[in-house]
DNA sequence: TACGTAATTTATAATTATTCTAAAATAGAG
DNA sequence: CTCTATTTTAGAATAATTATAAATTACGTA
């Protein structure tokens, strides 16, 4: 477990203290293979599961914010009400099913695209993303 | 204002009585040459300066949700709490500038993309769309 | 280790976007 | 013009998120 020291020391690094709530919020969005897509509502119930006990919505939304603006999540933009998060934060893409509302990562070298329209004057591109809808067949 | 007879016939059309309401939102949304991108609180205070009149928040939302239903309105994928909608309802894509707000069209012919991923199995593709995300040079 | 204090968590209230409800107003057929 | 189904409306309900402020906790220092 010395991904937990990492964490830790990740927290320190920008001045907050590794309090038990965010090392389980860190576990659970960073100790896996795979980039992980959530909600907030869904991440509650997961760390509630995990162990056995309730977690503030408060911190979890403070908690993520701050890994937001530290640039270790990502929000995704989607529509609908409830904001997805990213732990993917490369460039890249989504399939997206709607139905499912299951996200599945596409790897910037697998997307190449050539825009022509010249972009507004004085403005530069900041990102880009695709998104590309999927539904069950038939 | 053969316009306005247009409009009528239209909301007729689907078995919707064409009332002062809906025609005072067809006309802000569709007697325009350019695409419309808007939130149902913009639609509202435009609406109600136009006319020195107030509208009911229950109505915009039923009539938007009435004319996306059919066709004639698209949501926009984006992330934040106000839905946005494009009276623009053909295959585009956008520039979005997030701090002001604003959305401009990019034509579906100037983007081409080529994805290598494989759909997942028993899945097809619904839609693609590319958000060109814009900010102030310097 | 114990203390003191600032940082953090928490329950709960406030805010905001959207949807629901049901009473009042209206459209339009006859 | 009358009647009735449709529509509008104000306000209530719901849902996601943010704010508040009291209780708890982390941790430097003694
Ligand atoms: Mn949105
Ligand atoms: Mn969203
Ligand atoms: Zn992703
Ligand atoms: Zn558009």
């Amino acid at each position: 477990m010395k991904q937990l020291e990492f964490h830790k020391e990740r927290l320190r690094t920008f001045g907050l203290r590794p309090t038990k709530q965010r090392l389980d919020i860190c576990r659970i969005l960073f100790d896996r293979k795979n980039t992980f897509h959530f909600t907030i509502e869904k991440l509650k119930k997961i760390i509630e599961k995990n162990n056995k006990k309730k977690i503030s919505l408060a911190t979890l939304y403070n908690t993520i914010h701050v890994l937001k603006k530290k640039g270790y999540l990502k929000e995704i933009s989607l529509k609908g009400n409830k904001t997805f998060f990213d732990t993917n934060t490369k460039k890249h893409h989504h399939f997206y099913d709607e139905g499912m509302s299951q996200l599945i990562d596409i790897d910037d070298k697998n997307i190449s695209l050539n825009y022509l329209p010249k972009i507004p004057n004085g403005k530069k591109i900041k990102s880009i993303e695709v998104l590309v809808k999927i539904e069950k067949t038939n």
